[in-house]
DNA sequence: TGGAGGACTTGGGGTCACTATC
DNA sequence: GATAGTGACCCCAAGTCCTCCA
């Protein structure tokens, strides 16, 4: 792991300050607090007495040390350490379990073959799972359907085994109405106690604190796993990852943890295995946590580091389109797809076990059509694959000639299905970039260039003279234009076409009341004309009035429909969670006087607390 | 050195609760 | 009070990148 002694230097000789909320400062009533730098000591009274010394003893010898971010001890002085410890002190209630199967009534019923047929509880639950969806598209797919059976039958006792051999022949529509009219267990309630964990002195909100039901799996796009079954988790499955000199979870009753570990140099609470994929599943805290926080104030500034050497690297990679060497000319292609087209980076997946995604090092030959001319541009790339999530990339852009001839000598002699980079891959390329600068991955670019393109086109797009709904509209088509960059779709609303005709009719009827008002304003002018006395004038400034509000409706209701339709297939808040530095967002609100309620929601206010204590009207990406 | 596993971020869709409208 | 529309929040899959180990 690197020093932190290299990065502190840097950040002071960058000017950058440390975000006032990662300070170690306790204030009082945190729990309502924006802010997360709140001491639990007061809010745990009585839990304090035992606590209370640990915390105290924290504040007074400890600092809160996180992987690669700035240190400071009380008092603000920074510190910098070689350890990777992300917290001092971890408590918390661990998870909530799913609530166990209640078996059907009797008066649901399953029929086979038009027959009806009890089944077993393990089978049954199982055929809940599917009854559950059975209104969405996935119950239709020939695949979804085939490994659900092939796993439901698992389930099943010898008997129903021989009896049930198609699926076609199963009924769960009274299953299906149950659950429809079923009332949904609340368990909102647990939240303040099992949503909270105490890290580090502060009060911490957990993002996910509920263990995944049981259920089917819903893999995307063509995923060969999709509708398996996954499997209920029991505490025997449950990592607990805790402080030593914390009040451990209880495991329920009966029941023990697979393991209780003390490892302060991961983030997470609770860890267990899924029995799909065999991937490791976590609880991790929140977004508004001071250790996510810091995470992200960290991701924008090595973005930011990027954008003060990326007119060197991409030099750098006009030089390597020359190489003697193919590895490096196709190491500069990519790298000129990845900062020009914010591709992802593209990692090897194992074939057969997910559906056929691709990103810039896995990109094929099939996924790329060139043209020398086309629509009277030269060297045209087309792309068109299928990117993370199984979304649809198609883009058709104009490169530059090396690129294009490179692309050709790439694609001599191979097959559709042949890699179109097949002397590179995501970790030779990660490795070059880290030589290039500290820290930058494939993954900076796509941040560097979302945050960097939100800048130019607030820049570009502000005006000035504009009212507060058409800057937010300017700021929605900013952001769309880097939605639009990171290839952030989404499907149409389905009721997006119903809700336009009904703003259109609301425009419409507002167009009519204010061709109504001018109309009287015009005889009110004539009538003060003819009669000269203050009642008229009075009534003619009254009647401008009225037609000045109605203007004022009318343009927020065009406002409206204009940006709504300009995104009915982009999807904001991908980037604007992950890709936008807030900063950016919350010194245009401060220049231009927009409340930033307007831009962010309280989640997202809570998340991005750090930068809208940090950001002032000035900041500069 | 490269492959597997682990840790963490990114991502779209689904659900729910709130608000507007009738 | 019922209904429709919508945004916020939750869920969890699917990426990226790092570390560890043979």
């Amino acid at each position: 792991m690197k020093s932190l002694d290299g990065k502190v230097k840097k950040e002071k000789e960058n000017g950058f300050a440390s975000p006032q909320h990662m300070k170690s400062e306790p204030e009082d009533d945190f729990y309502h607090s924006p802010k997360y730098e709140n001491c639990v000591f007061y809010v745990y009274f009585i839990e304090a007495l035992r606590i209370g010394l640990i915390i105290f003893l924290n504040l007074v010898y400890s600092d809160f040390s996180s992987d690669g971010c700035i240190l400071l001890i009380p008092g603000g002085k920074r510190r910098d350490t070689q350890t990777v410890v992300k917290w001092k002190f971890l408590e918390h209630k661990g998870p909530v379990f799913a609530p166990p199967y209640e078996p059907l009534p009797s008066n649901v019923k399953f029929y086979y073959d038009g027959k009806v047929m009890r089944l077993s509880p393990e089978a049954e639950e199982v055929a809940t799972f599917f009854a559950k969806m059975l209104d969405h598209e996935y119950t239709t797919k020939d695949i979804f359907r085939k490994n659900f059976f092939k796993d439901w039958r698992k389930e099943m006792t010898a008997e129903e085994k021989a009896k049930i051999t198609d699926l076609k022949k199963c009924n769960f529509s009274e299953m299906n109405e149950f659950f429809k009219a079923q009332w949904r267990s609340d368990v909102v309630f647990l939240c303040p106690e099992y949503g909270f964990c105490i890290m580090d002195n502060h009060r911490e909100r957990i993002a996910n604190f509920r263990i995944e039901p049981p259920g089917l799996f819903r893999g995307r796009g063509d995923h060969p796993k999709m509708g398996m079954l996954k499997r209920r988790i029991r505490p025997e499955d449950i990592i607990i990852n805790c402080s030593k000199d914390s009040k451990h979870p209880e495991p329920p009753p009966g029941t023990r943890w697979k393991e209780v570990r003390h490892d302060n140099k991961v983030t997470w609470l609770v860890s267990w295995t899924e029995n799909i994929q065999g991937s490791i599943k976590y609880i991790m805290l929140n977004p508004s946590s001071r250790i996510k926080g810091e995470k992200d104030w960290q991701k924008y500034e090595t973005a930011r580091r990027l954008k003060k050497c990326v007119d060197r690297i991409r030099n750098q990679y006009r030089e390597d389109w020359k190489s003697k060497e193919m590895r490096i000319r196709q190491r500069a292609v990519a790298l000129y797809f990845i900062d020009k087209l914010a591709l992802r980076a593209g990692n090897e997946k194992e074939e057969g076990e997910t559906a056929d995604t691709v990103g810039c090092c896995s990109l094929r030959v099939e996924h790329i059509k060139l043209y020398p001319e086309n629509d009277g541009q030269e060297y045209v790339v087309e792309f068109d694959f299928l990117g993370k999530d199984s979304i649809r990339y198609y883009n058709k852009v104009p490169v530059e000639k090396r690129v294009f001839k490179n692309l050709q000598l790439f694609m001599e002699n191979k097959e559709p299905d042949d890699d179109l980079f097949d002397r590179l891959n995501t970790s030779i390329l990660n490795k070059h970039l880290q030589e290039l600068m500290d820290g930058l991955t494939a993954k900076v670019f796509r941040t560097y260039n979302a945050s960097i393109t939100l800048q130019q086109q607030l820049k570009e797009l502000t005006n000035a003279e504009e009212n507060i709904p058409a800057k937010i509209l300017s700021y929605n088509r900013a952001n769309r234009a880097v939605a639009i960059l990171c290839n952030h779709q989404r499907a149409p609303p389905k009721t997006f076409e119903k809700s336009m005709q009904n703003l259109q009719t609301k425009i419409d009827a507002k167009r009519e009341q204010l061709s109504d008002a001018k109309r009287e304003l015009k005889s009110a002018k004539a009538d003060a004309k003819v009669r000269k006395d203050e009642k008229s004038k009075k009534a003619v400034e009254t009647k401008k009035k009225a037609v000045q509000r109605i203007e004022e409706q009318l343009m927020k209701l065009e406002v409206q429909a204009t940006d709504r339709e300009e995104n009915k297939q982009i999807a904001l808040g991908t980037s604007k969670l992950n890709y936008l530095d807030p900063r950016i967002s919350v010194a245009w609100c401060k220049k231009w006087g927009i409340p930033v309620e307007k831009i962010y929601n309280k989640t997202q206010r809570e998340k991005f607390a750090w930068a809208i204590d940090m950001a002032d009207e000035d900041f500069e990406f």
